[in-house]
DNA sequence: CGAGTTTGACCAGCGC
DNA sequence: GCGCTGGTCAAACTCG
């Protein structure tokens, strides 16, 4: 099965011999993706509007590897959830967080128990997500940002929970969840929610601060990554990603300047999504 | 003592 | 309407 990764996501493999078309037949198949000799595969769940609702993101995803509920809700709210990158998200778009992250909780009103979980008829946003699995016996990658958890929940269909994280910064909003691929235990399948309005905090065992947005994959990464394979499997070129961990500052890919002919549509210009999230040593230049 | 984790409970969305 | 499930809260707990 040699099915086409897109190009410029392979780093070392040198037998890859990707092109752009490659992409549209990448479709999202949670067997190739672990069944591979990569070690990682990235996938994107793409809350991103463009200027239409042409990008169906669930469809990425529609493999039980990855909530399937979620992909769905993410989809229907993508238009609504899409924030700029250059603005953080306001607190007060996610009830949730803007309760219990402010420390301006509502002293506790009788009457009101636990409505800080979300206002009623209030839709929760969603963020941009972007996934992706790793062969790894860790679960809990490091990316180079501190993450809290808060949460951890059985999953169906899955013997492994489900960890929720949540970035320490207190200005930044960005969630992750991570779970163990109940087809593949080894496989550990990561989604971020969001994207960071702060860089990294730099690694706490040495490896090296201010590394950037790109430390926030990379340096984790690499020792899994290093054979890393990136793909979209969408027959679109992939929207404009700021990815998770692109500080708010970065230039992000323009929607309708996707260069599907460009060999590297990942790449945008200053490294784009894929230079947010994969470390320059990784890619192939 | 502060930061992070654990864990039970709650809530919303969705399908039937 | 009901039940299931994912997502989140927050108190209690652990750790450095």
């Amino acid at each position: 099965m040699d099915r086409d990764p897109p190009p410029n996501f392979s780093t070392n493999d040198s037998s890859s011999n990707w092109t752009s078309s490659s992409l549209a037949s990448a479709s999202v198949d949670a067997d190739y993706l672990l069944s591979g000799d990569r070690e990682t595969s990235i996938l994107t769940e793409f809350g991103w509007n463009f200027d239409s609702d042409e990008v169906q993101p669930s469809r990425f995803l529609d493999s039980d590897q990855i909530a399937t509920d979620d992909n769905a809700d993410f989809a229907g709210t993508s238009t609504g959830s899409l924030q700029s990158p250059d603005v953080p998200v306001p607190l007060a778009s996610n009830p949730s967080l803007s309760s219990s992250s402010s420390g301006e909780l509502p002293e506790k009103q009788p009457e009101i128990p636990r409505n800080k979980v979300k206002k009623k008829g209030q839709k929760r946003i969603r963020q941009p997500r972007f996934a992706f699995m790793t062969k790894s016996e860790v679960d809990h990658l490091e990316d180079g940002y501190r993450w809290r958890k808060y949460g951890q929940k059985a999953v169906k269909n899955s013997p492994f929970p489900r960890s929720y994280y949540r970035c320490t910064n207190s200005k930044c909003t960005v969630k992750k969840r991570v779970e163990r691929s109940s087809e593949d235990p080894t496989v550990v399948i990561t989604t971020y929610e969001g994207q960071h309005c702060h860089h990294t905090v730099g690694f706490p065992r040495g490896g090296g601060l201010n590394l950037g947005h790109e430390a926030a994959f990379g340096t984790q990464f690499s020792p899994h990554m290093a054979q890393a394979q990136f793909f979209y499997p969408d027959p679109h070129p992939p929207p404009t990603i700021s990815p998770p961990n692109a500080p708010p500052n970065l230039p992000s890919v323009a929607p309708s300047q996707e260069e599907p002919t460009n060999s590297s549509p990942q790449v945008a210009s200053d490294e784009g999504l894929l230079g947010d999230v994969v470390a320059p040593g990784m890619r192939r230049r």
